[in-house]
DNA sequence: CGCATTTGACCGGCGC
DNA sequence: GCGCCGGTCAAATGCG
């Protein structure tokens, strides 16, 4: 992971390219460059606080505007790539909704404009719980999710949390999406990683959920309270 | 030897 | 109602 050198130099130009892609829910585009964290691009107005909760080194570093997000968020598919694409201008952030994560994208609203996401009937069942309720339980209750675009050789971003990989599996549109779950023990964040089949140099991030705790090479970025970090999301 | 990854099977949801 | 598809599980395998 570590040993792709700065080869994936950052180029701007075609992101605002990859820009015109339509993209599959709600997508950062933000560059990545190996062995550092993600940089600030683009949009210079506001900081997506919800982010922190999910990757903290990449929410501090990562400024876009809010408003446009939290706008974006509330408008139908369609109408949302047009808008960001055409008055954005926001080179770096394209972002819509898919009917699958519609639910998510609710609550990625109301984080947004300062709700707080109801109560912790999120109840977790345990991994040794049986296979069905589980899954019977699981969808219920899914978390919310956002993405992002970066180009990057590395699949899987160093966000400061700890990933296993359980699951990889073909499914159309895209190559192989690899799915990984947070190692922490309670936590049920999950992220998916997978790479555009129109452009592999370009990686989709999906997170979902939330941590329940702090990063786990919190070296540069703990100013942020964990706790705090979970009433966002 | 222990932990992480791989991989095929399985399951539920959704569209037709 | 059925079949497809995305997502997850868990046994097998790999690796340090």
């Amino acid at each position: 992971m570590m040993s792709t050198t700065s080869q994936t130099n950052v180029n701007h130009s075609l992101f605002e390219e990859q820009d015109q892609i339509p993209t599959q829910m709600g997508l950062f585009n933000i560059p990545f460059p190996p062995n550092q964290t993600y940089p600030p691009l683009g949009c210079q107005t506001g900081t997506l606080k919800s982010i922190s909760a999910i990757a903290p080194s990449l929410s501090s570093a990562t400024s876009f505007s809010e408003t446009l997000l939290s706008t974006a968020v509330q408008r139908p598919r369609e109408d949302l790539t047009s808008n960001l694409l055409a008055g954005g201008g926001g080179q770096l952030l394209s972002l819509n909704r898919s009917r699958v994560n519609s639910w998510a994208w609710e609550e990625v609203s109301d984080c947004l404009m300062g709700k707080r996401i109801g109560g912790d009937d999120n109840h977790h069942l345990g991994v040794s719980a049986m296979k069905m309720k589980k899954m019977k339980a699981r969808r219920k209750v899914r978390e919310p999710r956002f993405c992002f675009k970066t180009m990057s050789d590395v699949d899987v971003l160093d966000d400061g949390y700890k990933w296993r990989k359980y699951g990889q599996k073909v499914v159309k549109n895209t190559q192989h999406p690899s799915y990984y779950r947070c190692t922490q023990d309670n936590c049920r964040v999950k992220k998916r990683v997978e790479r555009l089949a129109e452009d592999p140099r370009m990686v989709i991030t999906t997170y979902e959920g939330r941590h329940v705790h702090s990063p786990s090479n919190e070296l540069e970025d703990s100013q942020t309270p964990s706790e705090l970090s979970n009433f966002l999301w």
